[in-house]
Order: C-alpha cells, then sequence, then structure tokens
DNA sequence: CATTAGTGACTGAATATTCAGTCAGGTCCG
DNA sequence: CGGACCTGACTGAATATTCAGTCACTAATG
C-alpha cells in the first residue's frame, strides 16, 4: 500500500506498463491510446493495469512525468556544459530509431496540452526548466568569453523555440529537417562568438 | 450534379461544417472532439454530417485542408515581401484571441500527423510551402543588400523551426513565449543585415 | 392551373460498436 | 491462512453510424 516511491517486483510492472504505454502511443498515436491498445503492448492483462492505476487518467498524468523524466536523460547522458552542447544534444545530426519513436510520442503528449489543463501545467514547468537551463549556459558563455554580449533571454527563447520546432517538424513531416536546422543553429552561435 | 466545385447551398453548409468544428476543436480538444460536440456547434441536426460526409475521418481530413487553408489567409492579409515580415506576421507581438484558438487546434491537429499518414501527408506539403516561401524571400533579401550572404537553406530552416517552436510552446505552456522570441529573432535577423 | 412524380437537404430515433472500468475468483509466497 | 499480484469475462455508458421518413421545391404532364 500507500504512496511511497518504494522498492520490490512492483515498480517493475509499473516500468512496463508505462514503456507499454510508450509503444501503444507511438505506435497508435493519441487518437486510439485505449487501455486495450496499452494492454496489447503489456506481457500481463488489462485488469491489473487498474490494479496500479485507479483510472485511465491516472495512468496518463504519470506517465507524462515518466517521459518528461526520460527526456532528461537524453541530456545527462552527454554531458552539457555550454549553449553549443545543448543545441547538439537537442538537435542531433543523425536521429537514431528510439529516439525518432520518443519524439513522436512526446509531441503527441504535448499537443493535448492545448485543452487540458494537468498537462500543460506540466509542460509550462518544462519549458522553464529548459529555459532556465539555457539562460545559464549562455550566462557562463558570455562570461567565459566563449559568446559576445547578447539579450540572454531573448536567445534562449529563439533557441529553444528553434528546438521544439525541429522535433515538431521532424515528428509530423517527411522530410529530414533536422540536419538544416541544425547547421542553422550552429551558424548562428558561430556568428554570436565573432567569427564570421 | 457532378463533382466539380460549383455553387449553391451545398457548399454553404459543408462551410458551417467546417466552421462548427473548428469550434468544437478550440473549445474541446482533439480528445473530446466527438460527432455530437461537432453537431451542438451546428445548427442543423448530428445526421446532416454524415449526409454531407461519409465518415468522421472523413469529415476531420477535409477538416485539416480547411485549417490550413484558413493559415495560409493569415499571411495573404498582410502583404509580406521580406524575411522579416514574415517573421512579423507569424510570431506577432500581440496575439488576438482568435489567433489563439486557431494555434490551438492547429497544434492538435498537427501532432495527430507524428502516427496518421493522411494527416502526416497534408503537413509535409505545408512544411515545404512554407519553407519554400521563406527561401524566396531570404533569395530576394540577399539581392536586393538587405541581407549579407548566408548560407539560404540553413536560415530558412532554422527560421521555419523557430517559427513552428514559438507556435508550439504558445499553445502548450502558460508563459507568453511569443514576445521574447520575436525579439530574439528580429536580433538574428539584424545581426545578418550586417547591424551590430 | 392542378396534379403527379421526383429530388436534394435534412431530421429523430434506432442500432452498432467501442471502451473504460468492475468483479469474482485464481495463484503464489510468506 | 492471508495478502499481494494477477486474470478473463462481463457491463454500462459513450459514441459513431444508419435509416426510414419529412419537407420544400422543381419539372413535367394533362
Amino acid at each position: 500500500m500507500s504512496a511511497d516511491t518504494s522498492n520490490d517486483g512492483c515498480e517493475d510492472t509499473r516500468e512496463a506498463i508505462m514503456k507499454a504505454t510508450y509503444r501503444a502511443l507511438r505506435d497508435n498515436g493519441t487518437a486510439d491510446l485505449t487501455i486495450q491498445n496499452i494492454a496489447d503492448e503489456f506481457e500481463k492483462s488489462k485488469s491489473l493495469l487498474y490494479y496500479h492505476y485507479e483510472t485511465k487518467d491516472d495512468l496518463l498524468i504519470e506517465f507524462l512525468s515518466w517521459l518528461i523524466d526520460r527526456n532528461a536523460e537524453f541530456l545527462e547522458g552527454d554531458d552539457v556544459e555550454t549553449t553549443e552542447e545543448f543545441v547538439s544534444a537537442m538537435i542531433p545530426r543523425d536521429v537514431d530509431d528510439e529516439r525518432a519513436g520518443f519524439r513522436a510520442a512526446f509531441v503527441q503528449m504535448r499537443a493535448e496540452a492545448a485543452s487540458d489543463p494537468a498537462y500543460r501545467e506540466q509542460f509550462t514547468q518544462y519549458d522553464r526548466l529548459y529555459r532556465e537551463t539555457l539562460v545559464g549556459l549562455i550566462e557562463q558563455d558570455v562570461e567565459a568569453g566563449r559568446l559576445r554580449e547578447v539579450d540572454t533571454d531573448a536567445l534562449a527563447d529563439v533557441l529553444l523555440s528553434t528546438i521544439d520546432g525541429a522535433m515538431l517538424r521532424y515528428a509530423t513531416t517527411d522530410d529530414d529537417v533536422m540536419p538544416t536546422t541544425r547547421e542553422g543553429a550552429d551558424r548562428l552561435l558561430a556568428s554570436l562568438r565573432g567569427e564570421e
């Protein structure tokens, strides 16, 4: 019982449910994200989903946190210490399949936030976190002389929008927009470094 | 008879259905976009929706075209002749309510494209159109000396990603990301004009 | 003109289907 | 035993879809 983040096999099962939800979302889209579809991706039964989560909404809310945490892990892998490294990590030149699927899932959850306050709250936090991270990196870069003086807020926002936009376009388009966008972002940063 | 885009009340009705769908989507979100909700926004009966469209999916596919066309109209209103004007039109400093609702609807439809091929096809076309528009504007600007020599493709992609990202963040967040993003984009273009 | 037949737009009520959520009970392990 | 974990069959409500029939209007006919 109890709501603490305790140990044992229970957590394994919940993790498996999150992964199943991820696969179901990636392959079917939010429109067809039914409990049944999640169960189909899950080794155990549909009823078990209700043993671990009160309602579908409950499950999905937790899934959103899980997905956002998962996203943060991409950053932790590479150690990011400059603005440029941040951009590189978020707009990779070559996108592996795992991350492609991830982006598809992420974008679909995010769009829900346009009409669901609970989701919106989460993505607002998410957005602020990344924005502040970026502001911190830019300030460090300026101090260290790696970037010339800039309007930090404006640069952070434009970079974050570019990153999110690249993800959205990548996930909803047949064209490979990542490399060119990355190229453009690199050039932008280069020009702010004083290079011509 | 015949399938041409002729006159009469039929087209009026279909237009009314599109508007009703728009309102239903804006207010309820894709998750709750039911035929009933559309019918509630529609002056005529629910059955009539099936008189004019085979299925809900059919209706929604046509709605997507309608929505994309509607979006293009925002550009035609203001006459856009430079890259900067394009960016201004797409990332307005003050967002009126009508366009806010529009963005919410648009983003939600777009996210569907991550898992639905028919939607994806439409947004791929949409993306290409805007990208090419942007490439054309940038080339003109360079020729006219309004912009220094740049990698046209990279700049077009980074601008389009910024625009789409600003829209996504605006629609899914409680913070007002438009003004700062716009500020950053303006500065970027200013620096490409040679100004410091 | 009056009547008949025909048609497209439209409706309300009925049907078909999907889906979240329940429940009675099973298994395994201390 | 008793509790944690798990299942398959089931249900009710929501939802998409169908359908028999109405209504306003037009064209043709005598």
